[in-house]
DNA sequence: TATGAATGAGGATTCATTCAT
DNA sequence: CATGAATGAATCCTCATTCAT
């Protein structure tokens, strides 16, 4: 994960570093403020540094939010991929997926972000278009999962992958809605048990 | 519900009406480009006055939101109340009930207008609060449906009747996400079997 | 020229009047500093209102631009027009003609608004169609007039009208820059001068 | 004129060298986008080097222009002499002149440059000054041409030489903007006929 | 010399809101 | 009630210039 321990000229990664340190910041002054609130000092100020830098790097805010919602997505997929390898069984997997995939707590920023997308969507087609692949490869991942599980028998094999990975992903949408937006009656317990156990009701296994 | 026929002083009926003509302006204007990019001139021009008086009648831009969404939720439960009030068995209210739920279409209005309180939420208590309230209202409605269907025999009696309807309305909301944003393989007919499918399996009944 | 002096509700020609006072203080503002060095407020400040309120009226910078060229040479001339009808022969229409062309003095708004206009028009196809027509009505005005004093016999006729034309306006455009400018050695009386002279050597007449 | 061979140290030659090319950056910026629209960072591309590099060479965005300016009009002077060397008599150095003064095409950059001067030097009392300086210059080249051809017995003796320059000078200034700026209906052509017969109508020599 | 990151003072423009009529 | 002129604060973005390396 590093540049390796030779590089102790600043070297390149410094540009890139700096890009980073642009999305942390647009990130945090999104969850906070929400996007259309959001302004480019707002970011600039957390990433210490002057506005028109920001814009050196990223050559209009819709282009900031178009990293932005990239850079998330990869975060959080490399993170699940990592998480996914260290378990043995493809329950444990779906277990950990599941995991992975409920908000750490109300204004969770990867989820937050999600309720922006979702928002702006409509009437953004790329935008559109980014969310559904995002969504896409989330659902191959779970229906990947759920397939490996049916080939070792851990899961019944009657149900189909791929629709079962959209009733899933549907279920964990609507539920991280209510924890990511702090409504009330709703938390990440509370929801991890309910995927769970709707996971566990719909392949066959003990939760 | 309803003016009926002996208001004789004109003027407060007519008000009424402006104001609703304004509400369902905003609502056109916020469905074709988001609440962010909605300026008061777009919903001043469909209505068909001037920006000026359309804050004559809202104080603000604000007030217009809230207001929209109460118009908006009532308008919806008013409709649902109707046609579940002309199903006669429960199972028939649930099927009536999952598909007034179903967004008409990409784009559809109120749908539309879910995913701008969403995206709203984390950064307004107060919008929350009538988030929760809304929610609450719906999924109380669902509750009270199964539990009239177990009552009757229609439905199992071992299932957590809230906790079911918890379920399917996080159910309902993930996949009108998909549906209502125009999201690639997802649409109108296939989350109502997807949804029905659920309730069914879940509730044991036969979709 | 006036409205009628009926109008004694300050009525509709209030707007117009607001963009004419936009307008003149554009014209102020560059023949102080130039086009590129103008900024919207320095247009505002003279007209006696907010910068917002400036673009009420004009959407942008480039249409106060176009807006003012147009006026400015329509009155021109208009005023043009009216010098003319007031004299009796062509020779004497010719002597006003040219006395109304050239700079009142050094910084003559005027023409200072044509240097802008020959800079920019290498640049913008649509200027140099406005430019390509205001020039051509300025010159078909002279043909006329040396086309009547060649009727009435008081100019030589085997001079090609056109042709003396662009020549007189073309030395008008060359020397108007002298004078505009402030160059050394030229003024408006030199510069009269020396015009009327060429078209008199041109045309046959005494100056 | 040229640095000639026995420059060892490469060091001045360099920087010499690399200032024209900036220069010459410089002219191809502003002849495709005009001063006001030309970035340091389009006269850096094009020279192939860093912004902050130009403004190693020259202080700053006025001193390029200033030096590009002198650069311009000298060269232009060192070819027009060049030219008229070569010529025998004074007529031929007239028209050689004449020639020379023609802008080559719609765009000639020598002549969109004094297209900008004349707009700038109204509110830039040094520009001003050069302005008169190089117009001076080329001025006093055109009389000594006539007074030469006068003494020759080439043009008649009668005219008043330093006018006829200046009355040459401002019929080419005139009808160059139409050339170069590429108004309708005239062209390099038209106007090197319209301009040698003038001078040869007020010189009295055969065009 | 040479780079390009970094700055920050503006600039045009937008838009909710106010208010005289 | 109704208008639309008027405001001015706020926003994004540009760009000459500086400076550490």
């Amino acid at each position: 994960m590093g540049y390796g321990a030779k590089v102790t000229r600043t070297s390149r990664p410094r540009s890139a570093e700096r890009r980073r340190r642009v999305l942390e910041a647009a990130l945090e002054a999104i969850t906070e403020r929400g996007i259309p609130d959001t302004r480019m000092t707002d970011i600039a100020e957390r990433a210490g540094m002057s506005p028109g830098h920001v814009l050196y790097y990223f050559r209009s805010k819709a282009h900031i939010l178009t990293e932005l919602l990239q850079w998330n997505e990869d975060r959080f997929h490399a993170q699940l991929q990592a998480d996914l390898g260290r378990a043995k069984t493809a329950r444990q997997r779906l277990i950990r997926l599941i995991k992975a995939s409920v908000p750490e707590r109300p204004g969770d920023p990867h989820w937050l972000l999600w309720l922006e997308v979702w928002a702006m969507a409509p009437h953004d087609r790329e935008l559109l278009q980014n969310q559904d692949l995002q969504e896409g490869r989330f659902r191959e991942l779970i229906a990947v999962v759920i397939r490996d599980g049916q080939t070792a028998g851990e899961f019944w094999r009657d149900v189909d992958a791929e629709e079962a990975a959209v009733r899933l992903s549907a279920l964990i949408d609507g539920l991280a809605i209510q924890v990511a937006t702090g409504a009330d009656g709703m938390d990440r317990r509370k929801m991890t048990r309910l995927v769970t156990a709707d996971a566990a009701s719909l392949l066959g296994f003990v939760p």
